[in-house]
DNA sequence: CGCTTCGTTGACTCTTTTCAAATTCAGTGG
DNA sequence: CCACTGAATTTGAAAAGAGTCAACGAAGCG
């Protein structure tokens, strides 16, 4: 269909944004060759579907530039994100045969694949991708009960001050910028897809984000770039017990 | 302090009743050795904090009997389930120095431990344990994202229906009964803690039980069990698209 | 320039929460 | 066995927060 469907150049590991976030993160130099071997890159366009939930998953893989999202969506429409995928981030479910959620990449992404069966026994036999695997689910684990708490608990401001908070230290991580955290975050999402993070409508999102705005928490310049006027008063406005200390 | 408090007889593994659900599921009888001498039985009494969130986390281990809840709690009090621990689910987070999360037994309980860094090295000496362990993170992430669904997009009603559901499941996949679910259930938790798993007051969880009840989607034998009339209509009522299908 | 998508705002509705009181239940000691 | 006590649960009435429906404004694109 569109050219960005075509694979892309060949990428050699050693020189991967991600090499060393992502699940390869701790292989060796020989381990790595292997990966090499099997791995390849798919280019997605915003918007378009990477998988349905339900189908049939013929790989797995890592986000290398882009953002991704996981969602549900119950038969009458409504529809909750449950992951939010940044680079790095590891997509698939080894030992399983077909999707749980849907994936779609909601901005143009690129990711690094393997077909399923051949990662599954390299799995076996390198025990530094499990390792990391391991690794990796621990944390999406421990965040996706953040995450928890934010849906069951805490109040529209909340939770539109924590999604602030939370995608600037996503992305000062990413960065490894250890700097406190940027004064501007550029927002990944449309209002909506805040929403179906946030387990709210659109209309109360963009009603929260004024209310923050008009409060002097934040400013916004055009839609999506939000300047973080006091990163303290946000941290409180999220409600977030554990203090502003730094990422993940 | 309490006499529960004290250490349990020394069972055999081989007698254990989650050795083929448990962390230690794939582990041969050599295996199995190794693990019999590093194990040791703690006993905690209902109600009691097993793990404080931000403790020193001295051991991990897996429910052999009883039933624990993982939680959350923002400075004000609001609290939040965010793991409901049944017999076999393993406790700890290897690689983490302390707790994310409040563990409290809600029953008696007994849980199988190991201390901390003797498991972690056995974990890398012992690729059964590590992978077991990460199929059962990644069930787990599985999980929360379906009570994230719940958390975030569904109604009081279908809060409780799909409560109901996942106990009746649960315990159904526990007792390795592949009967369609049984057709009554004891609810473990009390009407506040069915409210902080399914993010309510307590009060909204008692008013749409007893709708249910008016409906004839369920009864009630004493607070605590639940007798399931009609079992599709309850699916119908968690509104869930996955229909009824059989456990976990 | 017109079109479509995205975002904002307003008015009103409705579900769930809050606050308060009554009721049931389980365990204790008489 | 029964009355008593405190915890758990149910129920009611009022309030509040978020949702719904609708209109309007702004930005990007052919």
């Amino acid at each position: 269909m569109s050219p960005l469907q075509d694979h892309f150049v060949h990428v050699q590991c050693g020189d991967c944004p991600i090499r060393h976030r992502a699940v390869c993160a701790r292989c060796e130099t020989d381990e790595l060759m292997r990966l090499e071997q099997i791995k390849y890159y798919r280019s997605f366009q915003a918007g378009q579907t990477i998988i349905w939930s339900g189908d049939r998953m013929e790989f797995v893989g890592s986000v290398v530039s882009g953002i991704a999202t996981l969602t549900q969506t119950m038969e009458d429409g409504r529809r909750q994100m449950v992951g939010l995928l940044l680079p790095s981030d590891f997509v698939g479910r080894p030992g399983r045969a077909t999707a749980a959620f849907d994936v779609t990449a909601t901005t143009d992404l690129v990711m690094c694949c393997f077909r399923k069966k051949p990662f599954e026994e390299m799995m076996l036999s390198t025990p530094h991708i499990a390792q990391r695997l391991l690794e990796m689910t621990l944390d999406e684990l421990d965040a996706a009960r953040e995450w928890m708490l934010l849906l069951g608990r805490k109040t529209a401001r909340e939770k539109i001050a924590s999604l602030i908070a939370i995608i600037a230290r996503r992305d000062a991580a990413l960065q490894r910028k250890r700097t406190p955290v940027a004064l501007s975050v550029d927002l990944p999402l449309t209002r909506e897809e805040m929403a179906d993070y946030l387990g709210l409508t659109l209309e109360t999102v963009s009603r929260q984000i004024s209310a923050l705005k008009r409060d002097g928490v934040i400013s916004l310049e055009g839609n999506r770039r939000v300047m973080i006027a006091d990163i303290d008063r946000l941290m409180e406005e999220a409600g977030d017990d554990s203090d502003g200390g730094i990422l993940v």
